[in-house]
DNA sequence: CTTCGTTGTATACAATCGTATACCTTAAGA
DNA sequence: TCTTAAGGTATACGATTGTATACAACGAAG
C-alpha cells in the first residue's frame, strides 16, 4: 500500500508505512511504541505529534486511506469477472427464462470474484492484516472504524449483486445479510491465504463453494426452490 | 473463566486471570508489560518466570484451559438443543421418508443450538474475547493454537450433524467445510454479541438462518435439491 | 533433621519509554 | 518584504520497562 505524496505530508506518510510494517511483522498497533515507530520511519520521535493525538488516529488514517483504496478496485473486481462470463452487450436473460444458466453464470461470477479478491489480497497483504487485526483488536475505536468498513463492503456487495443479476430475486434484508457474512468469510480467510501459500488453491475454491452454499440456500429459502430445482435438473 | 486451584499454582492463575482481564479491557496480549500483569495479579514482576518463559507461553496456557472448558460444554449444547426438539427415545425418521420434518427439525435445532452458544458466549466473555483477538494477533504461536481450536471446534460440530441426523447424508468434506465456516462465523458473531447488546437478538437470528442457508446450500448442491424441494413445498 | 526443589519476594540497573520545551527551516500570504 | 504557520529536529527528564542476582518460606523426600 502507497501513500500518494501529494496530499500527505512526508512525515505523515512514512509514518503510516512504517505502522503497516510493524504491524505485519507480528505486531498490534499497541504493541509498540511511538519511539520505535519514529525509528522505523526514519524520523525524531517527536515528529509523530505533528500529524497524529495518538495511535487510535494514525489507525484511523490508515484505515481510512486503505477504505479509500481498496473499495472502488473490489467493485471493479466483481465486474471485470462478471463481464468476463457474460460480454457486457448481450441481451439479459432472467432466471424464470433459464435457470441453470443464470446459476452456472452466477457460479462463475462467483469463483472469478473470488480469485481476483484473493489475487488483490496478495498484493496488499500489509493492509489487510493491519485491517482484520484490528476489526478484533484493541482499540474501540479502530474496531467501529472496521466494522463501518466491511458493512460499506457489504452494502457494495449487496448492491452489485442486484444490479448484475447475480442472484434470483431476494428481500433487500436477506440480501444484505448474505452479503455480511461473505465480506466476513472472505476478510477472515484473507489470512490464511497470507499466512498458508501452499492452501491457496484449496482456500479460494471452498471460499467459492461457500458463496455458492449460502447465495443458494437463501436463494431457496427466499422462495426460489422450484428455480433451483431446475437449474440442477 | 476460573482456574482449578487443585492443579495450577496460586500464582499461575492469577497471572492468568489477569491477563484475561486486561485483554479483556481493550488490550491485546503484546499491549501491556509484565510489569502491568504482575501490578494486576498483585504480585511481584519476577514470579511471571517461575512459570511462563514469556507472553507466547502464558497466552498458550490461556487458550488450553479455555479449550479444555469449553470444548465438551459445546457438544453438550448441541445434544442438549437436538435432545430439546426431539425427545431422545423417538424413533428415527429419515430424510427420505419426511424431508418436511427433518427440515424443520433441523431448524430448530440450529436455532436452539445459536441460542445456547451466545449464552455461553455471554458467560465467558473474557475467554472469547481473548481468543477472537488472538486468532488474528500478533503472536504466529498463538495464531496457530487457536486455529487449531477452531479446526477442532469445526470438527466436533460435523461429527454432531452427523450422528444426530441434523442434515441429509454429504461427503466428509463439504460437510466439514461447512461446519468450518460456520465456526468462523459464530466466533466473530460472539463479538458483535458482546459488545453490542441492543442488538443481540438480531445477531442471535441472522446466525440462525445464516447456518440454514449454509447447510442446506450444501445439501442442495449435494444432490439433495428433490428432498428440499419436498421439504419447503 | 537435613536437603532440596518450588514458589514467591526484594533490590538493583541499564534501556526505553512518552512527552515537554525550545529551536530550525521552508513555503505561503500579507 | 516581513510574518506566520507547518513540518521536522535536538535535548532533556522522570517514569516505566525487562531482567539479573540474591534471598525467604515451605513442603516433600532422603
Amino acid at each position: 500500500m502507497s501513500y500518494p505524496k501529494s496530499v500527505l505530508a512526508e512525515g505523515k506518510r512514512l509514518l503510516m508505512a512504517a505502522a503497516l510494517d510493524l504491524t505485519a511483522n507480528t505486531r498490534s498497533l499497541d504493541g509498540f511504541s511511538l519511539r520505535e515507530l519514529a525509528r522505523n520511519a526514519g524520523l525524531n520521535p517527536n515528529t509523530f505529534y505533528r500529524h497524529f493525538k495518538g495511535f487510535d488516529e494514525l489507525g484511523l488514517a490508515i484505515i481510512e486511506d486503505m477504505m479509500s483504496q481498496i473499495r472502488q478496485p473490489l467493485r471493479d473486481l466483481r465486474r471485470e469477472a462478471a463481464e468476463s462470463v457474460v460480454p457486457p452487450g448481450s441481451p439479459p436473460i432472467s432466471w424464470q427464462e433459464n435457470p441453470r444458466l443464470n446459476f452456472v453464470r452466477s457460479w462463475q461470477v462467483s469463483n472469478a470474484t473470488v480469485e481476483l479478491f484473493f489475487k488483490f489480497v496478495e498484493a496488499n497483504p500489509k493492509a489487510f492484516i493491519l485491517g482484520v487485526r484490528e476489526l478484533h483488536g484493541s482499540s474501540p475505536v479502530l474496531r467501529k472504524a472496521l466494522r463501518k468498513l466491511m458493512k460499506d463492503f457489504a452494502h457494495d456487495m449487496a448492491e452489485d449483486i442486484e444490479t448484475l443479476g447475480l442472484l434470483p430475486k431476494l428481500d433487500p434484508a436477506s440480501l444484505l445479510s448474505v452479503s455480511e457474512v461473505i465480506s466476513r468469510e472472505l476478510f477472515q480467510l484473507s489470512m490464511d491465504y497470507i499466512e498458508e501459500p501452499e492452501r491457496r488453491d484449496e482456500i479460494c475454491q471452498q471460499a467459492g463453494t461457500s458463496i455458492v452454499n449460502l447465495t443458494m440456500g437463501s436463494a431457496m429459502l427466499g422462495g426460489h426452490v422450484k428455480l433451483l430445482a431446475d437449474a440442477l435438473r
